[in-house]
DNA sequence: TATGAATGAGTGTTCATTCAT
DNA sequence: CATGAATGAACACTCATTCAT
């Protein structure tokens, strides 16, 4: 039920956003009453912030399977590419706030009690740079959670220019020239 | 008048996102009535579009006297010395739509006719990108577009986690490492 | 409750007219909220458009019996018997559309979807002609569409100036000059 | 000055009723500003009320050339053609408000301070028919004014179904019509 | 528990009217 | 006198939230 109506929710938000969603179209989709919808979410705030949450974590689930094992280079970019490949898959989801990854602007983290979360999310997805830099791979004099905020940040604005087709860029392409700018300049030597 | 109206709007928009903004607040502040503002806008969106428009467009001029006359690799340089004091100088406007500097998500682009400006400033600017390459400084495989694009959105990124308290970083540690990362990663040699 | 809610909408709009009418006042009148009026109708204007037909249909009704099974002279003094009856008894209601009646005008017909409610209005309670002519009780060089609107017309006109209090005549003497004026006029022979 | 602004203000409410009349297009038509149509007419209401008297003078004087002299008989004739002429003429305007000649319903008359108006421009043209009484050509039980409000709320109906093209008829068959129908009613004898 | 009808605060927009120039 | 920019009251309509059933 709670699990249905957060599907629900899922759509119409990425779809329409949070101002332009109604929560009767939402109740219509999960096909419940709306008075249900507030028996499990306090507000419309709450229920956007736990669908945020959930598709992060959906996402930070890809990215640790990816990444598990690997050494922080191939880390890079199983990370890369996973991002990628999530943004395309999602990419309904991804044009209203999966910008919110890297770069949670626009929403007002504090409204949707998603402070924290970014900054645990954050915190351990740039554990990947900092043992890099442990093991010397990485140089040294880098901010790890800095670097993890470049390369996101840098994979979501050219995929947003590309999904929206102001540029014209092939997913792999992207993800390549983000490996082959970024990889040179944190690499300890090349 | 006109220009009075939109600072204020700046102001009211800046602080409270598209749809938390007033109307009536931003007639307060600019100190005229609900209805001069309808005289020179047509409507809420109009007025919104055109505080974007407004603002990157003096980012624009900042960055354009910023490069003027320099060789790519300066230029780079100046530019993103240049946006992030133009961040930090602005951050109000920069937390909900700075951003949309090279990352316009959020904004429905065709709703406040911004998608052809978009593309020209992404496209202007990228010309910094595709000099360097003209001039064999930077490397020859490289998307113009893209690489602008993976500059501006590492920098609003970084910068917009920084602004938000998230990560411990200096505005000048966050110039040095987005251009120690980038530049190795596209200039011709090392 | 949609009944509460148009006869509230009748007695406003029968006060005021449509443009003067309140939305707000009608919910008060009906003990409603505003919300619930657009529950169950679309806009001002449909909820105009419902009131009208509303009594033309009542109206039409009592019409109807009035003239059923009688003979088209019988018929068209109960016709103008009825008519005058109750623009007495909707007196309010009258002064602001009944004019409507047979005489549209005022209303945009199509704006609140009574254009084809009109012509159909019309064109039952023309019949009552129409048989007579069959019958040649009534001269066959009549249009009969014409006559009715000739009678509703002169009806509704004479009653408005006696309900303003304009000219001084009984409702009684208003029925008798349109019949004993009409009659002669339609009548075969005489 | 003040006829110029009488004249726009005629076509503007002509073609868009009272409410959505602006003053500023009635300004705009009669090129003259906003402020100075405020100089000759205290409102809109006024200036309202202005142009119908206009009209209805108008109207007056065709009418009394057209009877002048005539014998009660010829002059309802007269009456009756004049008045199909001028509505045929002044379709635009007639659809709006003409109806208010004999039927002035819909306007509030205390509003536009029209009722001492109309109550004159009954009892003015009704002395048609007192005069044929008097020369008892016309039937002596017969109410002058009811017989007037008659003969003009039947003209005025019929020929506003007409012009909305509700009915299929030729303005003389409206004349011959009502001529035909009244004329046997209130002709002395026949 | 689930429902969904009812609520009513909230806001963009219009336009008659005013008044400083 | 004439102008037309500025005013701001007014109102239809929406939709998150509640609560009686």
């Amino acid at each position: 039920m709670k699990e249905k109506i957060l599907e629900a929710a899922e759509k119409v938000f990425s779809e329409k956003g949070f101002y332009e969603a109604k929560i009767s179209k939402i109740a219509e989709l999960a096909d419940v009453s709306v008075g249900t919808i507030y028996r499990f979410y306090k507000s419309k705030e709450e229920l956007y912030g736990e669908v945020i949450k959930k598709k992060l974590l959906e996402m930070e689930k890809e990215v640790e399977r990816a990444i598990e094992g690997k050494e922080p280079l191939e880390a890079i970019k199983a990370y890369v590419n996973t991002v990628v490949n999530f943004f395309s898959k999602e990419q309904d989801f991804f044009e209203i706030f999966m910008m919110e990854l890297g770069s949670s602007f626009v929403i007002d983290a504090e409204r949707f009690n998603l402070s924290e979360w970014y900054r645990n999310y954050v915190k351990k997805l740039s554990k990947i740079i900092e043992k890099g830099i442990e093991k010397e791979i990485f140089k040294s004099n880098l901010n790890p959670e800095g670097v993890f905020l470049l390369i996101s940040g840098a994979l979501a604005n050219i995929d947003y220019f590309r999904l929206k087709g102001f540029i014209d860029m092939e997913p792999n392409e992207v993800k390549n020239l983000v490996l082959e700018v970024v990889l040179r300049g944190i690499l300890n030597r090349n």
